[in-house]
DNA sequence: TCAGTTGTTTATAT
DNA sequence: AATATAAACAACTG
């Protein structure tokens, strides 16, 4: 499931598993999940390293140690799995690193994503130039600032990680549902109180997923979105499934509406 | 059997 | 130049 709160809370479990650790051996069971490097170089590069605290931007999370660092993206599946031993290993843990206590482990089922090996923080910084600002650290002036030079659907702009990072499908549709905004409403026709009213919105959602997770992602619309017949927990109007910025979306035909439609 | 899935990239079209 | 759309990636579920 990892969009940005997933993401902060894998960072959390790396940090509680690997932080301050020293790598002892790196075993890879799928180098197809690999992305720049092969399996032996990876261990070569990693093995007698200690991981610092990790960071995170958007749907990145960043592993560095005292050399090299490591990138990792989640895909739709993708999971971080601290343990203090070989135990409960799953055949979807496509890379386990061995600590001096503990392994963390990288489990990803549908393998898009992948794991990226950088030599420094210089590498990380262009591997990762394409991506836009985190979500979570932008504050409102910025964000009014990225809508301003952006046309076409909102919720396009929310998924595109180069505009700003770590948003994804269930957020986005949280966000414009909170805020009564249709998905597909163009930026250039928001009025300067629907895009604060969005910002809030926005905050609203990811403080929720992320400081109650995983709990955060059942709220009210999380635990309608998808289900048949689900209808709006505010109004009780039956959600309409449509598909914007070609993903599956959600909204309440009654209280998100678009202009020149009933 | 077949549609659907929380993400990204690529190609193509507008 | 931007934005929109569809397909592909891969593996599993209902």
């Amino acid at each position: 499931m990892p969009e940005l709160p997933d993401v902060e809370h894998f960072r959390r479990a790396f940090a509680e598993a690997a932080a301050g650790h020293r790598v002892e051996r790196v075993v890879v069971t799928d180098p197809g999940i690999l992305r720049n490097v092969h399996a032996d170089e990876l261990d070569r590069a990693l093995r007698g390293h200690r991981f610092e605290e990790p960071d995170r931007l958007g749907k990145w999370l960043i592993a560095g140690t005292d050399g090299p660092a490591i990138l990792v993206h989640f895909g739709m599946t993708g999971d971080i799995i601290g343990a203090p031993d070989p135990t409960g290993r799953h055949p979807h843990d496509r890379v386990i690193i061995e600590l001096d206590r503990g392994e963390v482990r990288y489990r990803n089922m549908r393998k898009l994503g992948g794991l990226w090996l950088a030599s420094g923080p210089e590498e990380v910084g262009e591997l990762l130039a394409g991506v836009g600002p985190d979500a979570l650290s932008l504050d409102r002036r910025r964000f009014l600032e990225l809508l301003d030079r952006r046309r076409g659907r909102i919720k396009a702009a929310l998924l595109d990680q180069s505009l700003l990072a770590g948003i994804g499908n269930l957020l986005a549709d949280e966000a414009l549902w909170r805020a009564k905004i249709h998905p597909a409403r163009r930026i250039e026709d928001l009025s300067l109180e629907e895009r604060r009213t969005l910002y809030r919105a926005l905050r609203a959602t990811m403080r929720d997923t992320v400081e109650r997770y995983p709990e955060g992602f059942e709220t009210r619309w999380t635990r309608v979105r998808g289900r048949p017949a689900a209808r709006c927990p505010r109004c009780r109007t039956p959600l309409t499934r449509t598909v914007v910025a070609g993903r599956t979306t959600y909204f309440c035909p009654a209280e998100q509406l678009l202009p020149g439609s009933p």
